[in-house]
DNA sequence: CCCCATCTATACGCGGTCGTATAGATGGAG
DNA sequence: CTCCATCTATACGACCGCGTATAGATGGGG
């Protein structure tokens, strides 16, 4: 037995990494073989064609994506808007590109001319909301006003790396804190 | 001399369309040819490549994007917070399928890979900032409170299309009235 | 040590898109 | 009506990515 030296899991890796990178158009076998340092022969062993890979490489976003950030948040406990807090810290460093964030976004344009993979955005999606509520729900007893800043706290962050606004002299880390503190200090 | 049947800015008008519905790798010269119902022979009479295209479907895009909407919003006039839930609700009604929108969305995921779409972004958004930002200060006399108002609102309107979650039994109109009062009436 | 399943390298055919070349059609100017 | 600039159709070569075929390399089991 000839052990792989460029198992399954390195092409769903680097395919990952060329999505984030170019697209789901970027993602040509040849192109992450050269990244891997072999030849596109092995890939078709483990797959039988780009379509499965990247089937596969949804498959495991979806899987990863909501755990990994719940539990970075979750990890050193503290109140609701602790974790809140320590959220929107994680989203902020993660920025500018981490892979992570730019497969995020590369999937949700994807995710325009593939209902396929609009219905796994969905399910994540619903999953991130339903973990805000719980966080808001902690300090604010309105439904109407948890949704409200659920959905305002998600939009900013997507938004974010969507547009390309310059914010008057302020930095973008100063305006997320006043985007912060108007949605966990408010009264209202 | 021959009237051009089919001229210029017919190139233009179908490569934004298709740019609308699949994204860059979408405009193709015998595509568009085949929609326009012509073959691809006179294409590169008005253009020399299909990079020349893309940048005169960009340069229209920048051109109208920001006049049109604002022209809408200010043609019935009224005070900031009829014209801004004005401006909400013709982002509303454009929504789902619309070739503006998607167009926009399109463009701001090529701008992800492309710097000089990235630029390009970056002077209509800071044109709509601009624009939010005078229809805030009229009730909002902090300059915090107007940016971050403007960038909230910004932000959901970008947002509504690459998130998909549902909202717990509510639909999105519900929600988008949530956020919208939570935007304008806040006394804060 | 040698066998053989497994992984890898190379070559090829297929289809699709770009851009060019060239001949034909169209319709206003003279 | 005829001319001819302009637009259009068709054919072609080049390139690139997918998927397949086949031969070679690798290294653990017998």
């Amino acid at each position: 037995m000839a052990v792989a030296r460029t198992p399954r899991h390195k092409w769903i890796d680097e395919g990952l990494r060329a999505l984030a990178a170019g697209g789901p158009e970027a993602v040509q076998i040849e192109s992450l073989a050269k990244a891997l340092g072999v030849t596109k022969g092995g890939f078709y062993g483990y797959f039988a064609d780009r379509r499965t890979l990247l089937e596969e490489m949804l498959e495991r976003w979806e899987r990863e994506v909501t755990d990994e950030v719940e539990a970075r948040v979750e990890k050193e406990g503290g109140d609701a808007k602790t974790r809140l807090r320590r959220l929107f810290a994680i989203a902020d460093t993660d920025n500018d590109l981490d892979t992570d964030v730019m497969t995020d976004l590369a999937i949700r344009d994807w995710a325009q001319r593939d209902p396929a993979v609009a219905e796994r955005v969905r399910r994540v999606d619903n999953r991130h909301m339903d973990y805000l509520r719980s966080l808001f729900r902690a300090f604010c007893s309105d439904e109407d006003e948890v949704e409200a800043r659920c959905l305002i706290t998600f939009s900013l962050y997507i938004a974010e790396h969507f547009m390309f606004a310059d914010h008057g002299g302020r930095s973008r880390a100063d305006v997320n804190e006043l985007t912060t503190r108007w949605l966990l200090d408010s009264p209202r």
